[in-house]
DNA sequence: AATGAATGAGCTTTCATTCAT
DNA sequence: CATGAATGAAAGCTCATTCAT
């Protein structure tokens, strides 16, 4: 698996250089924003100080984007509707082709996947947390996006799983309900409120992780 | 266990009440700052809004809590400082006398406790959680406080149910930071992620999270 | 010569004593606002901060002098109306009975005087000269009440010294032009300008002074 | 010597002028503010006169300036630290030359510039003189200023004319202590304190003041 | 396309003043 | 008389947005 291509941002980036002609600014300022909101976050972080930081002039930045805000989504939807959806293919092929693979070992690939990618993305992915919680509008998106996406995959897996008696016979919505929260805690817990990361492998760390929710979702 | 006495705000309203003379305006100006700041976050509310809402001149509002930060504070505090731990005593003294409960019993008597209390406090519960992102220097006090006030009785509880053979011997800050995020996540996703509550009843809900925990804690 | 009596302050209060009931609290009040007006100016000094100086109610101030310009005029008007005339009377009688005094024993006295009693109201000399320099209507009122008070005794004194001798044949107006504001000139930079007084005995600072004076007008 | 260079508040402009784009509003703020805060003084104007006054809007005063206070400087500070050395040489220059001059040709001509350039700048010499009594910062750094450039050339002067045995061999700073408070007290009751100038020519006042000041110091 | 000066509405905060107790 | 909570106008300042160049 190459980690490479794994940073959305500049993975949108890139995108964005086929669709424009001049996008060096545009980079700048996606960069720039991207910084400051995940440090001070979207309300805290005004356009002056975005240009400052990009080295354009204001006023570039308002001829790309129109306004603030739509800077904030040209920020957080690529990351959402471009690279999301990838990513969860991603794990599946990595996974899915040997057929062999137990519940557990699509758990801990996805965890770890998933762990490798937002640290990448660790700036963004705080970002996205931090207007998450404030912009309804954004999760309903989100949610939307995510179920016509990712759900696809998530049941494929599942069914696999139940049909091999790993799972209990439940609805899928009620299982992904367990176990994709506690997963995903984790990721912030770990990117966005702590200072820093821990030294803990993350071999070690998904372990204990997979392991309680292998033994968790098992019997419910 | 009487539930009156659980809505912070009117606790924290009622103590202030004692402490001086007048807080009818003091009453108004932080239910409408609560109200505002769950709904639109602390950076876009303004203070004239604040002002507005609770029928109070601006300058009122100024002359109480000197700042919108103190006010924020204000907000805040007393319900993490004053009613945090003593909520966590409580569910302590319903189980523990009987010192027959089983691990599960515990999880489910905190989880159905705290489900009720953030319902009852929902929109305060909004608010730290929507700063408590943002702010590192309040999640850094928070911690302190949580870690001193609540941890104690966490693990008499662990450590009763270890004796019992109910938990694998492992240290119980490893135990707590596997069980606890779960269980904080699914209050997030309820109580500030989501439009609405499902109609599923407390204890059916109460169930799952608890077999989850159980079983996924048991052999880790 | 007593100093006791030359504290203007105590003065001023001691007759406020007379006219009104309680003036405990407007001593007070006094007392605050002519070393808050002294070290930050009137305009940068509040009635909050006067208030909480003092040890009264805020609405005590205005109970007493209705607006904030109101009880700096009641600091100023005071020291200018009834201490000045007073005080020059008193350099007066302290000189002339002799009628051998010279010219030049005149200006000294007049000058060592001036710079004790400044001396001793630092503060509300200060004040004066700060809100002077901002107000030409307390100019207008002070110039007025000099030309009154104390410009017949010291046309009393050049005509004593003309009749000797010492002085040119020049309106006196003329000579007082030249004289007067080198001396105040002089007690400005001493009390308001500078951080703290030289260490040098205020004899020999009079010497110097004098002599400048009485040479310069001499031939004028 | 032509005067039309020494209105400062031009000279300041046209500087300013080579070093930004426009300055056209910048100047119209400048000019509204040394005229405001001439008039009622600094604490007393606020930006949103100074906005309606210079025909700007409030914010591109503080896209300028930033602050209240930095506006200030940048009204006071150029006439300070530009203008004030420079015309000191002038003066210099004036006289010097022919070195026959007497010390109290050098005392006439010094006392007539100033007395031209200040009437020529007026409102930022009030504006000066009243911040100045405010302000201990601003005093400290002219003072130093002043030591710095000034005091070298009138230290020539003063050491020119004691060797033609003009002025009492004592310390340069001794006579400056007693001439400069005077001539300088003269400008401040004449452009601060009164309401309108005298209409005695200048040279008829400079013969008095002259006279007094060299009588004053020959044998001191 | 890019700029950056200019804008003005809106922000938090201060403060002299009022008034019910 | 004294109080101090309440007021609201006005202050200094910020900032997303516009627009002439």
């Amino acid at each position: 698996m190459e980690m490479s291509t794994h940073n959305i941002l500049d993975q949108m980036l890139s995108e964005a250089k086929l669709s424009k002609k001049d996008t060096a600014k545009q980079q700048r300022i996606l960069h720039a924003a991207i910084a400051l909101f995940a440090e001070k976050g979207f309300a805290n972080t005004s356009t002056s100080e975005i240009a400052k930081n990009s080295g354009v002039a204001e006023g570039t930045i308002f001829r790309h984007y129109g306004t603030k805000e739509n800077l904030l989504i040209a920020v957080i939807v690529p990351f959402l509707k471009q690279s999301l959806p990838m990513m969860a293919k991603e794990v599946f092929e990595e996974i899915n082709p040997s057929k062999h693979a137990r519940f557990e070992d699509f758990i801990r690939a996805l965890f770890l996947n998933r762990m490798r990618f937002f640290r990448e993305n660790k700036d963004i992915f705080r970002v996205v947390v931090k207007e998450f919680v404030y912009r309804e509008e954004l999760r309903t998106e989100l949610l939307t996006h995510v179920n016509k996406e990712i759900v696809g995959y998530l049941n494929q897996a599942l069914d696999y799983s139940k049909g091999k008696g790993e799972l209990p016979d439940r609805p899928n919505g009620y299982l992904l309900k367990l176990i994709f929260p506690y997963i995903f805690s984790q990721f912030v817990i770990r990117f966005v409120l702590s200072a820093k990361e821990p030294d803990v492998p993350d071999e070690v760390e998904a372990d204990a992780i997979v392991k309680f929710v292998v033994n968790g979702i098992r019997s419910c």
